[in-house]
DNA sequence: GAAGCGTTATACTAT
DNA sequence: ATAACGCTTC
């Protein structure tokens, strides 16, 4: 593999000091980081001593395949993964060390619906009860970044006592109900991980046995909760990490840009390399990326130097709506297949999710197909949840979520009948059990239990198991939702994505952990297809032409982020992100949206002709 | 008291 | 599209 001297240092590093590689984008950290890998096995590091972590599964996936055509089947025992898959299956392996037993993994759906139940009881207290997505967020925040929830709601918000005293009363009564059901959300994945690992002595000489060399992929975007198991896991292995300040853009999840800064300070017998040339976009592309920084107060001190000499100047587009915005893109997209592009060397990125819907219509019209990353998941689709909950139902019976969830499908049971029914369970010990004493309490509900009992006896195969919950669920749901047929293709969808899983509990956990988008799991991997993708889960990927959707006033510093200028810092950051994408064209493209938004911290007020050309198309709807 | 229905609000980013 | 809320019905 081909490197540049930097690179070259970096991967070939032969020292015993900890490195951190400072990289701009497009610079090749990527690429740095297979070199690495590949230097280190040829002088003899076991792959398997080597642990890799990514910033998501595919990124960890993407990489183990290029690795793989360097150098073969060695790749395969390299441990790759998120801290999230790391954590997980390291305490799934040693259960007695770590004690996780059958717990399920739920996610943030789950923990908003459980402290939903649980704000249930506060309602009559006289003052506004934050709501649960909120409690759940703060709580999650003060985890991820190691410090007491009071501490930081103190700190940190304009709480007054009596709330913050009663946010910490739930998330207290949260703690409680998650070991009752048996339950780690995210943040305990990390948690208990941690914490063993920090006061079992042996479990961590042990885990530290295991491997040379850590390289952690994406550094600016770790949180406090993160580096603490690196610190756990470091020295004898020795870490290489790869960031870019200004592509910090997690800090809602607690990272901070300012902590690749202090690594040499964090981390004992340290040192930091370089990476500054980009080979990845035209020049024009990174003389206004480089523009959007300097307009910063931030001294992020780099300036990119592009390798490449075709100028290429971005292009920004205004639309009068974002029909018209979506109807450019849509025969663009058209156009360069038809001149002999593939789809796939286009990408769209997306501030939110929401603001790409009318797109994805416009796609789905035309009939391109595309990938959409990130966003909302199959898995969060009301009717997924009704038949994953059926699932969870038949496989633990303490699963209050699921059980409450699935109860309440059925007339006349709502929160407190199902809450009832969940009750006369708990002291069960086998579903068997359980399933029995709600048959006596509840003579004439036979159907529901019923449909417990057959999926319970086929969960040794996943995909009969979703077979017959579809079946059984139909007659409840359809008249439910009114797009039905559209609905129960997920069904089917959901059975195919089972069929090569062992356990259904491997299965749903797979998939709460990496979430999947229904256009993703309609196509299989190397389908020809554009990427529509958020500008988060962007972050290391790259494409020959770049759209930028709706980039403008309330996306970019986005709405609620107007006013703190450490929030709105974070936005520029982003926006960067997404233009540093483009490899030879960047279209940015704008609707004139409403007229009540703040524009006066607008990102893009004046547009310097130099940099970009701006087209106005007309007023077309 | 609990369930269910219709209306209205809210929708940022994610392991 | 879905959650939250207020109001009506059982």
């Amino acid at each position: 593999m081909e490197l540049n001297l930097q690179q070259k240092a970096a991967a070939e590093y032969s020292g015993e000091n900890h490195i951190l590689v400072l990289a701009g984008a497009g610079t090749g950290k990527t690429r740095t980081i297979i070199g690495r890998v590949a230097y280190l096995l040829e002088t003899g590091v076991k792959p398997w001593r080597i642990l890799l972590m990514t910033f998501t599964r595919r990124a960890a996936g993407e990489m183990i395949e290029r690795l793989s055509g360097l150098v073969g089947d060695a790749s395969r025992s390299i441990s790759a993964g998120t801290f999230h898959h790391f954590s997980l299956y390291t305490m799934r392996r040693m259960p007695n060390d770590f004690n996780i037993g059958k717990a399920t993994v739920i996610d943030r759906d789950d923990q908003v619906q459980l402290v939903r139940l649980i704000r249930d009881g506060y309602k009559r207290k006289k003052g506004v009860v934050p709501r649960a997505a909120e409690v759940v967020n703060l709580y999650s925040y003060a985890r991820n970044t190691v410090q007491p929830l009071d501490a930081y709601l103190d700190k940190h918000s304009d709480y007054d006592d009596e709330t913050i005293k009663m946010i910490c009363d739930m998330a207290r009564e949260y703690e409680r109900r998650k070991q009752l059901n048996l339950y780690l959300d995210y943040d305990d994945i990390l948690f208990r991980f941690a914490d063993v690992l920090q006061e079992n002595r042996e479990v961590r000489e042990r885990l530290k046995g295991g491997y040379d060399h850590i390289l952690v992929d994406e550094m600016q975007d770790t949180n406090p909760l993160q580096w603490r198991i690196l610190e756990l896991l470091k020295d004898p292995p020795r870490l290489f990490c790869v960031g870019d300040d200004a592509q910090s853009i997690y800090a809602f999840r607690g990272a901070d840009f300012r902590n690749v800064h202090s690594f040499t300070e964090r981390v004992a017998q340290s040192e930091v390399l370089r990476l500054e040339e980009n080979y990845r976009s035209v020049q024009g592309v990174l003389d206004f990326s480089n523009q959007l920084l300097e307009n910063s107060s931030i001294r992020y001190g780099k300036k990119l130097r592009a390798y490449r000499k075709d100028p290429g100047k971005p292009r920004f587009m205004i639309f009068y709506s974002d029909m018209a915005e979506a109807r450019y893109i849509a025969s663009d997209l058209v156009q360069r297949h038809k001149n002999g592009a593939r789809w796939s060397d286009h990408m769209i990125l997306t501030r939110t999710g929401y603001a790409a819907r009318t797109l994805e219509s416009f796609m789905v019209e035309k009939k391109i197909p595309y990938r959409f990353i990130g966003g909302a998941s199959l898995l969060q689709a009301a009717h997924v949840k009704d038949l994953i909950c059926l699932l969870r139902s038949a496989m633990n019976h303490r699963d209050e979520l699921a059980w409450t969830r699935y109860l309440k499908m059925f007339p006349k049971i709502g929160d407190v009948t199902a809450g009832k029914m969940i009750a006369a369970m708990k002291d069960c010990e086998t579903t068997a059990a359980a399933l029995e004493t709600l048959s006596k309490a509840n003579p004439s509900r036979k159907e529901l239990i019923g449909n417990v009992n057959s999926v319970a006896g086929a969960l040794e195969s996943p995909a009969e198991a979703i077979k017959i919950a579809s079946d059984v669920l139909t007659p409840l749901l359809k008249n439910r939702y009114d797009n039905w047929k559209r609905r129960s293709n997920d069904f089917k969808l959901l059975k195919r994505m089972a069929e090569g899983h062992e356990s259904m509990a491997g299965f749903i956990e797979a998939y709460t952990l990496e979430p999947i988008s229904t256009s993703m799991a309609e196509r299989d991997g190397d389908e020809d297809a554009v990427t529509l993708i958020t500008v988060h889960s962007a972050k290391g990927t790259e494409a020959k032409v770049c759209y930028l959707i709706r980039v403008e006033p309330g996306m970019y510093p986005h709405s609620r982020s107007i006013g703190s200028i450490d929030d709105e810092e974070e936005e520029r950051r982003i926006l960067y992100v997404a233009m540093t994408r483009a490899m030879d064209d960047l279209i940015l493209t704008r609707t004139m949206g409403k007229w009540d938004v703040d524009d006066s911290s607008f990102f893009f007020n004046e547009l310097d002709e130099t940099m970009v050309d701006v087209h106005s198309t007309p007023h077309l709807y």
